[in-house]
DNA sequence: GGCGACCCTGTCCACCGGTCCAATAGGCAG
DNA sequence: CTGCCTATTGGACCGGTGGACAGGGTCGCC
């Protein structure tokens, strides 16, 4: 059984939480207790507030913000603070049972509208991140190299690397080595500089 | 009942597609037949062939983005184009189960790290509009510290630093501390990346 | 079968990078 | 004068990084 915590200032839960979750628990303040998903309905958004509140939470514990007013700017706070989830408070139980379903499984729900914001924004920016023209020296790498080069072109620490594209950290090293020799850099930070910045007078050859 | 199909130029579905889904079928090339969700894992990833798939599919039917070989890049393309999830094509039959599961509430499903990825870009893109503080750059440093931050920029390292700018590296590192510090950066890496991408609200569109 | 790629892993080690704590000294505003 | 900011440096500490050396495995090709 999935059990649910909502934290709330209110004496009572609403109606709809009862109804999606007959046996939630309400507590006022936050606190180190557990639940298999928690709902946050705070008086009103606090981004710090949140933050403090998932790093409290035993690590992996999906954390639902709840808002009778919902805005862009409060999703995307809590979104950013780790929320996997951000809602309206009168959304009928139904809805709320598919968040809950969403949460516990990994994923992220956000409603349609900020979805499709969040998304066209993450995109472009990431699509914009690695120089097209800067591709074409990828070209000599092999695909594992690539994908490695381009990781780190993100900005990904080595670990992090090897966390994404399972492998150890060890492999990562080997073809960050194979990736520096071909392209001619000393370190990551030059993978950088070399990634993002088109081809310009560069005479590494000396 | 809910039916699943596998859009793949496969023979056969993987072992672990029927593990996880018995009643799935498999259709070598995109058609308009109707499912609940549909696994895409093309030969090689291709965003516009995934844009034209989705249009075609029953609006609302979401689409899973299989890879036997996930980038973050290959990914942000996925998404953007519409897709629901982006998750490795080998994964166990249980973790495709819970995308499943995801994807039919209509949550988005990414895997921890790529999740973290796009929550972080997307939030620091959109509260940049929101919050200023968030866009803060060179001009919240003192001239030192900018001096720093800017030959960090080139990628010298802080020795490097440190005699161009006639002081210790000790020094340096200090200076870096602060700038880390007031862009909310976590190392020199990540301070480059921020120095290379305008800020945020920039005319990107065009 | 041998050979060469590519991919994955391990250990050891020197160096670099960043943070914490702590200190000195000048400039500037209240 | 007193406080605050800035610039500078020191030492200790630890984790990340990259190279050296040394393997393991799978492929496809000659």
């Amino acid at each position: 059984m999935t059990t649910h915590l909502f934290i709330s200032p209110r004496a009572q839960p609403l109606p709809r939480w009862q109804h999606a979750f007959p046996d939630a628990t309400l507590a006022a303040r936050p606190g180190a207790r557990r639940a298999d998903v928690v709902w946050w309905m705070p008086p009103q958004f606090d981004a710090s507030a949140l933050a403090a509140l998932i790093a409290d939470l035993p690590a992996g514990t999906p954390l639902v913000v709840l808002s009778s007013e919902p805005s862009q700017a409060d999703a995307m706070q809590a979104l950013a603070a780790g929320a996997r989830a951000y809602c309206h408070a009168y959304a009928t139980p139904a809805m709320l049972q598919q968040v809950a379903v969403v949460v516990l499984n990994g994923g992220l729900w956000l409603g349609p509208e900020l979805m499709s914001t969040v998304m066209g924004v993450a995109s472009k920016q990431l699509l914009a991140d690695v120089d097209p023209a800067a591709a074409t020296r990828l070209d000599a790498l092999t695909p594992r190299e690539r994908a490695v080069a381009i990781e780190v072109a993100h900005g990904a620490t080595n670990k992090e690397v090897a966390r994404r594209l399972d492998i150890t950290e060890r492999t990562v090293k080997a073809h960050l080595s194979a990736v520096f020799e071909k392209l001619g850099v000393r370190d990551r930070l030059q993978l950088v500089l070399e990634l993002k910045q088109p081809p310009a007078s560069v005479d590494r050859a000396a």
